[in-house]
RNA sequence: UCCCCGGUAGCUCAGUCGGUAGAGCGGGUGACUGUUAAUCACUAGGUCGGCAGUUCGAGCCUGUCCCGGGGAGCCA
């Protein structure tokens, strides 16, 4: 008989009916030995569940296999069998057995529970674990259901630039970007000379598409953007960090309300594409991370986000007879134990936050009639807080252009962005989503470290 | 950046009043033989985060630095 292909374990796993030979390869994740016969669990990544392999001591090199540990890589030619066993539907029986890389005794993952941060030391063996390997399979399976979402929708998906020559995105402290010998800059008048730089003018990696995708947004119509973000903020919590994947649609012909239902529904939908696409996944997340998940995600999915305009959260907060750290006043910003109050305590489900004191929200948010709000929305989910922050955009020409002087900013800077509202103007409304804070919340992984591959974080460039 | 907690074997941790180091898991060796993080026996394995100090004597007390975690601010 002729090699055959390899087949993925999740396939054996979801077979029909036995097959005479079979080659798999994977790594080691236990083996039992005996004398006369032993069981290897191998996984390959390709699902959540091992497949036991028997093998029986006739076959050449059975001392060498038994030999293995945790970690090794094997090829296995062999039977697909009904196992005689309790616990599994299928087993392989092994013909042959090629070792295709050992893992010594110091393989540092071992058949048992890790602490997360202990696995975020060994972040690039972390993904062979059970844990992570299903992380990293949501996150995956994740990232196609955003853009199948707005697919099908008729969102284009927008490739706005990393590097920005624009010092006016205003979301945050930005990494410069630089060809410039740090160990002689070339200075003018005691600065910086930027003229010398590759760009010739100062350059930064993006804080946001926002700005350059509403240009989009007013011509293409609906849009939206999905890729890193970087803010060298120097934030040390278990929700931030320098480098992150962040999705920013933007509507044309849209207000607020038409923002928060999108946002409403774009959550919900990836929620419920979790659970129906990732359902093995998730049940390791739901039996030993967060014994509440699937509760908490069955609410999201099936009740509606409460609406709440901020004055009337302030009443809330003022009125709750709770003891706030920090004050609760109108004009000021909702602190973090405010929100969480609100999301978990108080409505016990996602709320939306809107309607916000102008003087707290970025240039770009519509003015209310009243003068004293903008037309700005944050989503607040259970355990993360903001998961979402949007706004309808100030399509007025002169209201933005004085919005920009009120708050000091150089006009000039914004020259192509007043134009949108110069030529053609028209309502538009977006938001922005962090998507490890998504993961974070469909998974209840509590550390955003621990949902993308490689953490960025102050201090910390390993890997 | 600020506040709090922690750092002991490869991993998870215990360590009493200050008297010189322990367990489980993992590794090795053997037994068992349809196991399921197998089980049983034996065995190897330590700069107690670094430096300085107090003391006859420090894993334990003091100072300082490094690292990790939780919370806050900034936000997604």
């Amino acid at each position: 008989m002729s090699m055959p292909e390899r087949i993925k374990i999740v396939d054996l796993l979801n077979s029909t009916e036995t097959k005479s030979l079979v080659l798999l390869k994977g790594w080691i994740r236990t083996l039992r030995e005996s004398k006369e016969f032993s069981f290897i669990e191998v996984n390959d990544g390709s699902c959540l569940a091992n497949i036991q392999v028997i093998v029986d001591s006739d076959i050449e090199n059975y001392t060498e296999i038994v030999k293995l540990t945790t970690g090794a890589s094997i090829s296995i030619q062999g039977e697909l069998i009904e196992s005689p066993g309790k616990g599994q539907k299928w087993e392989v029986r092994a013909k042959s057995i090629d070792v295709l890389g050992v893992a010594p005794e110091d393989f540092p993952l071992q058949k048992k529970r890790h602490t997360d941060e202990y696995l975020r030391t060994i972040a690039h063996l972390r993904p062979r674990s059970n844990k992570y390997s299903a992380i990293f399979r949501i996150r995956s399976k994740l990232s196609f259901a955003i853009h199948q979402f707005f697919q099908e929708r008729d969102f284009q998906w927008i490739h706005t630039p990393i590097i920005t020559g624009s010092d006016c995105e205003g979301a945050g402290e930005m990494f410069s970007v630089t060809t410039l010998d740090m160990n002689d800059i070339p200075k003018k008048n005691g600065a910086v000379d930027y003229e010398k730089d590759f760009f010739g003018k100062e350059a930064s990696l993006t804080v946001s598409g926002q700005l350059s995708v509403e240009t989009f947004c007013l011509s293409l119509g609906n849009v939206y953007t999905f890729g890193p973000t970087f803010r060298s903020e120097n934030s040390n919590t278990s929700r931030h960090m320098s480098e992150f994947w962040m999705i920013e649609p933007e509507m044309a012909f849209a207000d607020l309300q038409d923002d928060m239902k999108l946002g409403q529904e774009f959550i919900q939908y990836l929620v419920k594409y979790t659970m129906d696409e990732c359902a093995e996944d998730l049940e390791l997340f739901a039996k030993f991370v967060d014994k509440n998940l699937m509760t908490t995600l069955e609410n999201i999915v099936n009740n509606d986000f409460i609406r709440l305009p901020y004055t009337e959260a302030v009443t809330i907060l003022e009125q709750s007879g709770k003891k706030f750290e920090f004050d609760v006043a109108w004009g000021k910003d909702l602190q973090s134990e405010h929100e969480r109050f609100l999301t978990e305590e108080h409505f016990k489900q996602p709320v939306i936050v809107y309607d916000y004191p102008k003087d707290i929200k970025a240039f770009y948010m519509r003015m209310n009639d009243d003068e004293k709000t903008v037309a700005a929305m944050d989503i607040l989910v259970p355990a993360i807080g903001e998961i979402i922050g949007g706004s309808q955009r100030e399509e007025r020409y002169d209201v933005l252009k004085k919005r920009i002087n009120d708050m000091n900013f150089d006009e000039a800077d914004y020259w192509w962005y007043l134009d949108t509202r110069k030529y053609g103007t028209a309502p538009h409304a977006g938001f922005g989503l962090g998507f490890e804070r998504l993961l974070m919340l469909v998974t209840g992984v509590s550390n955003i470290r621990d949902v993308i591959p490689f953490p960025r974080t102050p201090k910390h460039l390993e890997f």
